[in-house]
RNA sequence: AGCGGAUUGGCGCAGUUUGGUAGCGCGCCUGGUUUGGGACCAGGAGGUCGCAGGUUCGAAUCCUGUAUCCGCUACCA
């Protein structure tokens, strides 16, 4: 009878994934314009969650929101060499405007390092100008070869963090603060562990000097680059001519840093947590928190039900969670079920007119056991303190969301010191977060993708990972000071 | 960008080999019966067959070009 609307994740994990987001009505692609989204209602509810989550972050954190130009003259990526030549195969280009073709063109921006850069040499002078500390949410535009949704679009919503200081200390303590928002909020709010750690010269962002990663483990053993923040040195300062007189009077180039997580996050948050089921979603980032579904049979239960479950409704958003009454008519509450369970709404409450009469509802999570006859355990929560019980069972579906995303984590790592065992590990489809030891040179980097597709994904930071201990490179038995982590990625 | 596959009502597909003017399932609309894990009956609406050329008396079907999507590769948040 249930047809398959969701390709099991053994049998497709690719297909799943699509599935999963046309399922939840997450987003769809564009198909008219290539590479490009329609982010729906439900997905961009959880991207607004997010936001609302990390903007706090930012501003707690001394951040100002900002608006820059979305076009930006071609002139300025030329400006920082390593910048352009990482950003220009993949720009898109404003040629005519107007009905004329423009004296210069603008690119659409990939980033926005250099118009910022261009503000930022209007703004500061003096270095009670600084820390200069700035956020923008915007979207951006980059012209990639291949589309998957939320993971890589040709265009995606993002935010960018871009900072000036005076000293390179006060630079790479803002880089290492931002990293670490990056990364409470992704077990904090998306139920995910990540992997803090540096990336590797071949694999930073064009234009710095370093750049700091959070990766997360998907169900399929890949990694998925999850935010960076970057250290980018005076590289822009200089490029863009941005100084200030420090207190002895001396001019120099600011410090400057960046950083940002896009709508990728959404997809992350689909590959940790769904099943083949559909979307889960934690708690802190579920546009619906609740969904009452009703039953009844004749028209005076129908009243009586309903008014119970609007109350109920109503006592719940009184205690701040987001509540659906699924009043529709037509569908029987089966089909109600399966819906909401496709767009990952964490709890679910039936309210009929036995629950009338016992003054309480059942209770279903998104994730339940089943017993042994294959039906969900659900339970039977009284009327009485239902805000604080139902607000009980979803930090306990929180966590055990978190757990589940930890064990997967731990049972996708492996710690190799053989060629053998990593190529294994890497055999056919396979992946995993995989920690050898590396001689520190892109050359052997390359030859490791090559032979295996495993990208070296981060050199760990202290207290990430394993223990820090020197050894012989994986791959050529040079020395290595400390293992990293390889993995297949996104 | 390279190689391969695909594009036919909202969705999933058949029809293409062998040219004759489009069909099925789901969904949708109306009415009725239903409603504690994907309801049923009856009636109904909806398609210039991705787009542009060409061949032909006639093209979903053959030819050329092109766009988009999917898979692998490559590039990347």
């Amino acid at each position: 009878m249930a047809e398959a609307r969701i390709k099991s994740r053994e049998e497709d994990y690719a297909q799943w994934y699509q599935d999963v987001i046309a399922q939840a009505d997450l987003a769809e692609v564009a198909g008219v314009v290539k590479g490009c989204m329609v982010i729906k209602p439900h997905g961009y509810a959880i991207w607004e969650e997010m936001q609302k989550d990390l903007d706090r972050r930012f501003k707690e954190t001394g951040h100002k929101n900002t608006m820059f130009p979305l076009l930006i003259p071609m002139s300025f990526l030329e400006k920082e060499a390593e910048h352009v030549e990482g950003f220009a195969p993949e720009l898109a280009v404003v040629t005519h405007a107007g009905g004329k073709e423009l004296e210069e063109a603008y690119c659409i921006r990939p980033t926005s390092e250099t118009i910022i850069g261009h503000f930022f040499s209007k703004w500061i002078d003096s270095h009670r100008d600084l820390p200069l500390l700035i956020n923008q949410w915007a979207n951006v535009m980059r012209w990639e070869l291949r589309t998957r949704i939320f993971l890589r679009t040709g265009e995606f919503l993002w935010q960018e963090g871009h900072t000036a200081h005076s000293t390179h200390q006060e630079a790479k303590e803002e880089v290492q603060r931002m990293l670490e928002v990056y990364r409470d909020f992704a077990r904090d709010v998306m139920a995910m562990p990540v992997v803090c750690g540096i990336k590797s010269a071949n694999e930073r962002f064009a234009g710095a000097l370093e750049t700091l990663t959070i990766e997360g483990i998907m169900q399929d053993g890949k990694a998925l680059q999850c935010g960076t923040s970057h250290d980018l040195g005076q590289n822009f300062g200089k490029a863009f001519d941005v100084t200030f007189q420090n207190e002895e009077g001396v001019r120099d180039f600011v410090w400057q840093t960046s950083w940002g997580v896009s709508t990728r996050l959404v997809g992350a948050l689909i590959m940790t947590h769904s099943d083949d089921d559909g979307l889960v979603l934690p708690p802190k980032l579920a546009p619906i928190h609740v969904v009452i579904v009703p039953i009844y049979r004749k028209d005076e239960e129908r009243d009586a039900v309903l008014e119970a479950a609007n109350r109920i409704a109503g006592d719940l958003r009184a205690d701040g969670l987001r509540v659906e009454v699924d009043s529709r008519t037509g569908m029987k509450p089966g089909a109600k079920y399966y819906e909401w369970e496709r767009k990952g709404v964490p709890m679910r409450l039936e309210i009929g007119p036995r629950d009338l009469e016992a003054k309480a509802v059942m209770a279903k999570m998104r994730l339940a056991e089943s017993d042994e006859r294959g039906r969900p355990v659900k339970e039977n929560l009284a009327w009485e303190n239902l805000g604080v019980e139902v607000g009980k069972r979803l930090d306990a579906f929180q966590q055990l969301l978190y757990d589940r995303a930890l064990a997967m984590r731990e049972a996708g790592t492996q710690v190799v010191d053989t060629w053998e065992e990593f190529t294994a590990a890497f055999e056919g489809t396979k992946s995993a977060f995989v920690y050898a030891h590396w001689d520190g040179t892109t050359e052997t980097e390359l030859a490791i993708k090559d032979a295996t597709k495993a990208t070296l994904r981060c050199v760990p930071l202290p207290g990430e990972g394993p223990a820090v201990e020197e050894g012989k490179c994986v791959k050529t038995g040079n020395p290595s000071a400390q293992r990293v982590l390889f993995a297949k990625n996104y």
